[in-house]
DNA sequence: GCAGAACGGAACGATCTGTTCCGCTGCTAT
DNA sequence: ATAGCAGCGGAACAGATCGTTCCGTTCTGC
């Protein structure tokens, strides 16, 4: 019995093994382009049949709340990588901001959220997050780069409409939401022209979108 | 035969009139917020039945094209207010673009592209509108007080964006709206901060959302 | 009063979608 | 070698959804 090797699997395991990351980076680019894709969508763009998907999530409902706490782990991974870096608070927050538009996984989150009945580790992630996020950006704001009349929640909703950009192209949405956050962070960044009307939107706002809601 | 008063209407008549400005207000609020939302949801938005609703339309598909002309219709009439204003054409074009965000007109017919044919007379409609948003970029542009490195689909797109911002509280919605709308106008007026990154939107990569797509 | 315009909403058929099921493939362990 | 089974593709099924039609009712204009 010759120890077979950990990491490069053979065979059937190996392809099993691609399958699991192939499905879930299929699920990230179905969903987050329309969170009311059918299943099958998700298999067609993975390349596989409904039922690789189905052995390895239970139901669509579990698919999605994989989906949304792999979503949260980058984003906190990212948040925590700008926390832990030592360029000045607003470059390190400009490049974080940069890297979860890549990765998309706070906008998958946002989006998914009240398709689904949460679980308690959902939850806990989503603290976690919104914590993290408070102190880098108190980090930011201590710093005085930031202008002082946007929330945490504002630049939360303002990053979730960067994701919605689209176009049918290559790789030309990508391009496109790294050129807008650039605009973005540009009238994010003292100083300030004029004050913005209306007041700034709320974390509880934020949160009341997890509970029901119907398809969008 | 005592002349019937022509505008204020009575009776049966009244209500079908009043029901013809209500069906078309929901079904701009609806389609909006969800563009492949049912035709029940129209009818139940507008506080009316769904024969009403077919009274007047033969089909969805005729709903939305009449919906889509009528938003663009006023698309342009916002363009042409700006134009013929004699304010300043960087606060002309600000506080047309209010007025656009508020109307929500041209997003929705953005939104909808793709969900129907386009009938002639649509192309028609969005070829004047480009028109127009081109002449009064172009004033604006020559005033000096917009960055030079955005294009007009640039604009759009953001504008887009801005639009489906939304809150399920009461017109959350609407004042974070002009809210994010200031900011982005901010961002786009000179002087500039530093130059975007990638290339601009291009005006092909708009039309080409009038062709079919999948709902979304 | 009466003819019919306008309406509300139930009913119907088509389509879509989540999930299950079945038969096949090709590793793996002996 | 080969039996057994993990893993898979995709057809099939049942339920839900949605566009559209249809019918009975109400109320107006004459």
């Amino acid at each position: 019995m010759s120890a077979p090797d950990p990491s490069p699997l053979s065979g059937r395991r190996a392809e099993a093994a691609r399958n699991d990351a192939r499905i879930l980076d299929a699920a990230r680019e179905v969903f987050l382009a329309d969170p009311d894709a059918p299943v099958s969508a998700v298999a067609g763009r993975a390349g596989v049949g409904i039922s690789a998907l189905y052995r390895r999530y239970p139901s669509k409902e579990d698919l999605l709340r994989a989906l949304a706490a792999d979503g949260l782990s980058r984003y906190i991974a990212d948040l925590e990588a700008a926390l832990s870096a030592e360029a000045p608070p607003w470059d390190a927050y400009v490049a974080c901001l940069h890297r979860v538009v890549e990765g998309g996984g706070q906008a998958l989150a946002q989006r998914l959220a009240g398709t689904f009945a949460p679980t308690p580790e959902l939850s806990r992630l989503a603290d976690r997050a919104t914590r993290l996020a408070d102190t880098l950006l108190d980090r930011v704001r201590r710093s005085g780069d930031l202008r002082d009349d946007v929330s945490e929640a504002d630049i939360v909703l303002l990053l979730e409409t960067v994701m919605l950009v689209d176009l049918p192209g290559a790789d030309r949405g990508a391009a496109l939401r790294h050129r807008y956050l650039t605009l973005l962070l540009q009238a994010l960044h003292n100083p300030v022209e004029a004050p913005l009307p209306g007041v700034p939107a709320q974390q509880a706002d934020l949160v009341a979108r997890w509970r029901s809601r119907s398809g969008g």
